[in-house]
DNA sequence: GTGACTTTGTGAATGTGAACACAAGCACTA
DNA sequence: TAGTGCTTGTGTTCACATTCACAAAGTCAC
């Protein structure tokens, strides 16, 4: 396995081929080629090939990938392959959808811990998930959760994510438009909505 | 103004310029400097530079740039220079988040329809809107609809954007994690949650 | 084992975007 | 009007990503 330099957009692509070869999986196949799996995720045959070649030689010639090895080699390239504890914080209409989204399965996480300031939603549950007070937030660290999901409204992400840093959090995927400052050894990924919506037009 | 040759990249940047403006013109200041929108939107003001020359002399040496006419170009660059009618298909969790989201203003949308095929839903008054059942989703095209966003759960996207499409919908929003096929005129932005948060562990 | 066929893996070419450095232009002062 | 200080606009360089073409390596049938 080399591992050396991947490209950023391979590193982008990967979850998506994880995607593909779940549901192919799913046909009873065990076995797929770049250009099968190139019509699930719309991405072309040379490019899957290309990009699984930084990390190694995972296909056989004249057959193609064994899926569930190649799974499990994407799994451990993206340090998916140990389940991982999430916090969600935020826990009104879109954090219920995200509590209640059923696809982070796949990739192996797992929503261990729910925040809300609302004292009307503390201590109600959801998903065998007990809603806690945002007060709480320093107590992750001990928890072994190293990922949180901000999805409160964007006057309270920078301080959600300042006690998620204080607690020792290491990745971050905020959903608020507001930009958010944390020490740069934490990554941070924004989803703003509105951004991606206000592409649209242009295309059109 | 010279229109010619947009990157990609650009296009998707111009949103959150929009969005900074926007931000720094509620602090009662009608004039911005390259450098000083940089802070406000994580992008090099060499890079916000680049981006303004691709369509014209926005800004004025020694000064900085107009923020009320700069924010008017970049509307009418992406074509938000008019107010545009949004369906939303799929009323659950997500879709009431949706619903809920103030930050469209911005960006001149208006959500003037829901639909959703839960008899429950349908008559149902959301932000003065009221749920439609999905049989109706070919009246779009009469109301001056031309855009969509699809938050339904992922065995169903399809058939929603076989029948937006039927009804003359030219852009769509898609939440789905499953990959929507439709006419290659129509543009069809996809964001899945999931996989972005699955990208967050290999940089941990 | 041989030939026909498939599919991978990758070096090279091409394309695209980011970073940079600096000349050109404007405001303001005296 | 000349001088000083800022900030834009952009040509150039550099870095990264995509596309392509094809040799290498396997399967399968006989």
């Amino acid at each position: 396995m080399r591992y050396s330099k991947i490209p950023n957009e391979t590193v982008r692509r990967l979850p998506v081929y994880l995607r593909g070869l779940t549901l192919i999986s799913q046909q009873g196949l065990s076995s797929v080629s770049s250009s099968k799996l190139a019509d699930f995720v719309s991405v072309n045959p040379w490019q899957i090939r290309k990009d699984f070649s930084y990390f190694g030689d995972f296909g056989t010639r004249g057959v193609g990938y064994n899926i569930e090895n190649l799974a499990r080699q994407i799994k451990k390239i993206l340090k998916l392959d140990t389940t991982r504890k999430t916090a969600l914080v935020g826990v009104g209409n879109l954090g219920s959808a995200i509590m209640a989204y059923t696809g982070f399965g796949t990739y192996g996480f797992q929503i261990t811990a729910a925040f809300d300031n609302d004292p009307a939603k503390i201590g109600r549950k959801m998903n065998d998930v007990a809603v806690e007070s945002i007060s709480m937030l320093d107590t992750l660290g001990k928890r072994q959760v190293d990922m949180a999901i901000i999805a409160v409204p964007e006057q309270a992400a920078q301080d959600v994510a300042d006690s998620l840093v204080r607690a020792g959090i290491k990745g971050i995927l905020n959903f608020s438009p507001r930009r958010i400052v944390v020490p740069k050894k934490i990554k941070v990924i924004t989803i703003d909505i509105a951004t991606d919506l206000a592409r649209l037009p242009y295309y059109i």
